[in-house]
DNA sequence: CGTTACCCCTGGAGGC
DNA sequence: TGCCTCCAGGGGTAAC
């Protein structure tokens, strides 16, 4: 399931695609998927010419125009969607919940847990919107950084591993690049996050960054007009350190790796490398 | 205020 | 083959 990279590698196939192109028919097969889409969507679409594909988080954020007006189509891949550009007439799959039809290809929508998200907001100001106002920073911003990360937890003895993955703190980090994350900055994800340094924050930051980025790299050079976010192990073919591997050997020392359950959420991990 | 449990939904894997 | 349980990359809400 899509993460900040699969999201961001998401955006990146489309750029070569959509910008410019005018919307000929929106067509959305179920009534709800995390949210409502509302009825009145489908023809508020139809005419606006797609200006932009920005990101907030794990939201891909469409700006769309007209002459007169405009909004933003607010695309959110929850745990299993997927984004793909298919040529007109292509037949639908299981779990084909929504097209955005253009007049040389059409964007379509597969979530078969439907957890994902297509909201419309009117008008500009996106980041007004109630589920983008209460999020944290960018982890590829530079206001990330280990003296911000290490100022923002000096009131959280919550585990290190669960706040990474808090969307009003810092956006995007998921369960497997949460782990993978603390494994390269060698970080118990038991560790409360007001128990670590700030010379640790300040590794630990940089992980998340390379871990994200490398990631982006990985998914950009396999993805083409198809547009990647389903995918197995995550990782993106990289294969992860920890994420996925309890009980076999951790890279750097050979001990068995670990896993347990945080705030509902499976969390891998080297007893012996990380502290 | 900070932290955790639960819920939304479908499907795949593994045990019996 | 079927049925059961558990698990899955997110995140909002409610309750403690």
């Amino acid at each position: 399931m899509p993460e900040l990279p699969e999201v961001e590698v998401s955006r990146l196939g489309l750029l070569p695609h959509l910008p410019g192109q005018r919307i000929v028919e929106a067509i959305f097969r179920v009534p709800k998927l995390r949210h409502v889409i509302p009825s009145a969507l489908v023809s508020r679409l139809i005419g606006l010419r797609v200006e932009a594909i920005s990101r907030r988080g794990k939201y891909l954020l469409f700006d769309c125009e007209s002459a007169r007006d405009g909004g933003w189509l607010i695309l959110h891949l929850g745990m299993s969607g997927s984004l793909r550009l298919v040529a007109p007439g292509t037949p639908l799959q299981k779990h084909d919940h929504a097209d955005l039809v253009f007049a040389r290809t059409t964007l379509r929508f597969r979530d078969p847990r439907r957890f994902g998200t297509l909201l419309w907001h009117e008008g500009g100001d996106i980041e007004r919107h109630p589920l983008l106002a209460v999020l944290g920073v960018e982890p590829l911003s530079a206001v990330f950084d280990g003296d911000w990360l290490y100022a923002k937890t000096r009131r959280r003895s919550t585990p290190i591993k669960p706040l990474l993955m808090d969307s009003h703190l810092v956006v995007g980090v998921g369960n497997i690049y949460a782990s993978e994350s603390l494994y390269h900055a060698g970080i118990s994800p038991l560790r409360a996050a007001n128990r670590i340094s700030r010379e640790r924050y300040r590794i630990l930051v940089p992980a998340i960054r390379a871990t994200l980025e490398a990631s982006i790299a990985a998914g950009g050079s396999s993805v083409r007009d198809y547009v990647h976010s389903d995918g197995g192990a995550g990782c993106f073919q990289l294969s992860c350190a920890v994420y996925d591997r309890a009980g076999e050997p951790c890279l750097n020392c050979g001990n068995p790796l670990r896993s347990v359950r945080q705030s509902g959420r499976s969390t891998f991990y080297c007893a012996h490398c990380q502290r």
